[in-house]
DNA sequence: CCCTGATTCGC
DNA sequence: GCGAATCAGG
């Protein structure tokens, strides 16, 4: 395989989302976690909180002592300042869950680069690009969008079993989930889930610089493997 | 042992 | 640029 755009974006995002290489690498496919973490760094993401991290363990172990290494070039690294300081984990100030109606009009953020855009996943498994995944979820607010529902059972969902060609098989919840059910509407002729959710699973690839209003993102939070 | 990311270096 | 091999810490 190779390193497609997309799947480049896939790698930023999953890296940045905090998977590890490994499920980087299996979600991906084709291939494996060193060439994940190889394209990662290439790439200049930088490693998160890795294991391994010798302060100053003197790197004097030529691991080419196997392979007939033809010209051992001296590879000392000169001089190089203290560049660590990334980008230090601003404080969030916890938006204030109390009643904090947005201002009208928020400003576009001036910079906007990186269109693209990859897709959404059924289950709310995101593919995007790396122009809006900032999205910081940490202080969950106090949210209750389920709309608990009236009865209790949830008897009109659509179960695994009532799925057939004609209806939409696009996931509602996460598997195993008490309420997980598939949407159930009238497919999209020729596809497995209604018009709305095509709309979402497959997202055509706009031609660059073409604007793009990003969709909102459910960030419903894609289950961690 | 398993896992993790980091690094090196032949290709 | 790529990624297997290797290292090294948890």
């Amino acid at each position: 395989m190779s390193w497609t755009d997309e799947r480049i974006d896939q790698l930023k995002a999953m890296w940045e989302k905090g998977m590890t290489a490994s499920q980087i690498a299996e979600e991906l496919g084709g291939v494996s976690r060193n060439a994940v973490i190889g394209k990662a760094h290439r790439l200049g993401l930088q490693s998160r909180p890795s294991p391994v991290k010798s302060n100053d363990a003197p790197r004097k172990k030529p691991v080419a002592a196997k392979k007939p290494a033809a010209a051992p070039a001296a590879k000392e690294k000169p001089g190089q300042p203290a560049p660590s300081p990334a980008a230090a984990p601003a404080p969030r100030a916890p938006a204030a869950p109390a009643a904090q109606p947005a201002p009208a009009a928020e400003p576009q953020a001036p910079a906007a680069p990186q269109p693209r855009i990859v897709s959404v996943g059924p289950g709310g498994f995101l593919r995007q690009g790396p122009g809006d995944q900032q999205a910081p979820i940490p202080p969950a607010p106090p949210r209750r969008l389920v709309p608990a529902k009236p009865s209790p059972e949830i008897a009109d969902k659509t179960s695994l079993l009532d799925l057939t060609e004609k209806i939409c098989k696009w996931p509602i919840g996460h598997p195993g989930e008490p309420d997980f059910h598939f949407c159930g509407e009238k497919v999209n002729p020729g596809f497995p889930y209604c018009v709305e959710h095509c709309g979402r699973a497959y997202q055509a690839q706009l031609p660059r610089g073409t604007r793009r209003p990003p969709p909102p993102m459910p960030f419903g939070g894609p289950r961690v493997r």
